[in-house]
RNA sequence: GUGGUCGUAGCUCAGCUGGUUAGAGCGUCAGAAUGUGGCUCUGAAGGUCGUGGGUUCGAAACCCAUCUUCCACCCCA
């Protein structure tokens, strides 16, 4: 039997403690950020049924789930799809796949945290208090090709809240987003736009139902040119009178009211578009109170896939890194409908919590003091030494103080570049003299220095820091 | 899913148009007066050249497939 060259699945990760670290410091942040906004932790498992994932990410999105097969042998009741048409064409082939998948794959893992928590309000509904706010940090997985800043699994960093239409939430949410990043050091732009307003400009240049075309392809704008749009919108089935009517979104430019005066001018016509807007200028408002620290702007080209959105959309950039957003969410004012809970209105936002890692580490962000974790290396002398370390070992964790014993009596060197490496900031020498006088050889790894203290010198030293 | 790209020691890479025993730097390990790390010196170990086929007298170099990396599209955290 050959040796197998060790791998892990395309789009995954292994984390080292060094990156493991500096990971839970964003978990960290990001989450004692929720908990003054009082949001409350949940869990849910890695796998869902797949009648509660499939059609909710629209046809692009039930692609990239990843599905697991059943137990058992689930082929024996099902039929060969070939059996009659002994020369299988492409096309039968591929339609047969599609509908024996239901047959052999009836769980999923899940794509994001929005949706199984809609499922999670609705099977709990009767244990919680509304509005229900909630946080949520876990793994998602996309069958997603990766590429820099894209993975196969990553974490989201969920805050949600359901139970009420008010826009207070999404100023709310809003400022978490302005605390976390600058609590965690990164400048940063929200934008933000209404699904209302991208439907409302659908009607109003009279194609209600091309609403996905029209916001994908406005999204394009900055990327190949106005020109190019418009034929986009063409081959896509638009009208011409409609492409023209479209012009003045297109053209919009200047200050958050210069746009919203268009867009008023635009939806004379679309009712719709009119109620987004008073939803926009809200929200507006009440941000110009707050004094935040990073960036805001309202920006129509912000589309979003995630098709159960019906309200407001954001989106998180870092200004000095080329990232995809690193943080995007919205209103949905019927998620948990789907699961037999009509007329809840939720609203929530997601922290990508690798992106945020690359970034912050292209930017070199973290702080130097995460770093080390053990403070105190003991010596290891020999088996004499060694009992009298572990009582004084045993003390300083018994203050809380992160230490540990070389586990042989190597030769010093050895032991000393253990704790270099470690980046173990002390170590503590006993030896037969430190034995006999009771004063222990404290050495400063970082300085170089030597200080001979009392047991209890030593551990007040230790404390005060 | 479409198109492209990368893959040589633990890491970063060299290896000219195919030609003997595949190299460097860093790192690792072992030494350099028996209780003192980082710096220095000496020495050593370490490579199925991503994997599997093929072309060839001969392949790390060429071809095909496959996996992985990264990039664009799509979409998205």
């Amino acid at each position: 039997m050959s040796v197998q060259k060790p791998s892990i699945p395309k789009g995954t990760r292994d984390f080292t403690p060094a990156e493991m670290v500096r990971r839970n410091y964003i978990f960290n942040t990001v989450r004692s950020v929720f908990e003054i906004f009082g949001y409350l932790p949940i869990e849910t498992p890695a796998m869902e049924n797949l009648s509660t994932l499939m059609g909710k990410y629209g046809e692009e999105g039930d692609k990239l789930l990843f599905k697991i097969l059943n137990s058992g042998n689930y082929l024996e009741g099902i039929r060969d799809p070939g059996a009659g048409n002994r020369e299988p064409d492409h096309e039968s082939r591929v339609t047969d796949l599609a509908s024996i998948t239901r047959h052999i794959s009836e769980k999923g893992l899940r794509y994001d945290l929005t949706v199984p928590f809609a499922r999670f309000v609705v099977q709990h509904q009767n244990e919680l208090v509304f509005p229900f706010k909630r946080y949520q940090i876990q793994p998602v997985w996309r069958a997603d090709r990766p590429q820099k800043g894209r993975y196969r699994e990553f974490f989201q960093c969920d805050v949600d809240v359901v139970g009420s239409p008010s826009l207070l939430y999404e100023v709310e949410l809003i400022q978490i987003i302005d605390e976390v990043f600058s609590r965690l050091g990164i400048q940063t732009t929200t934008l933000f736009n209404n699904r209302k307003i991208l439907a409302g400009i659908a009607e109003a240049i009279g194609a209600p139902e091309k609403m996905n075309e029209i916001t994908v392809a406005i999204d394009k704008l900055d990327k190949i040119g106005l020109e190019k749009v418009c034929l986009e919108l063409k081959e896509k089935g638009l009208g011409d009178s409609a492409v023209t009517a479209l012009q003045p979104v297109l053209l919009m430019e200047g200050r958050i009211n210069d746009k919203i005066v268009v867009l008023e001018d635009l939806f004379k016509r679309s009712e719709t578009g009119m109620k987004g807007i008073a939803e926009l200028k809200h929200l507006v408002t009440l941000l110009k109170d707050l004094d935040l620290r990073n960036k805001w702007t309202f920006d129509v080209r912000l589309a979003r896939g995630l098709n159960y959105y019906t309200g407001t959309i954001m989106e998180v950039k870092a200004n000095e890194a080329a990232m995809g957003s690193i943080c995007g969410g919205g209103r949905y004012d019927d998620l948990t409908g789907i699961f037999g809970l009509p007329g809840v209105s939720g609203v929530g936002i997601s922290f990508g919590a690798d992106r945020i890692y690359d970034v912050m580490n292209e930017l070199n962000r973290f702080p130097e003091t995460i770093q080390h974790t053990t403070r105190v290396l003991f010596v290891n002398f020999g088996p004499e030494e060694e009992r009298f370390a572990l009582k004084v070992l045993n003390e300083l964790r018994q203050e809380g103080i992160p230490a540990e014993i070389y586990p042989d009596p190597s030769k010093l060197k050895k032991q000393l570049e253990y704790a270099s490496r470690k980046q173990i900031p002390l170590a503590v020498l006993i030896g037969k003299d430190e034995m006999e006088s009771g004063l222990l050889t404290v050495k400063d790894l970082e300085s170089g220095e030597q200080n001979r203290l009392s047991r209890e010198e030593f551990i007040r030293s230790l404390k005060k820091i």
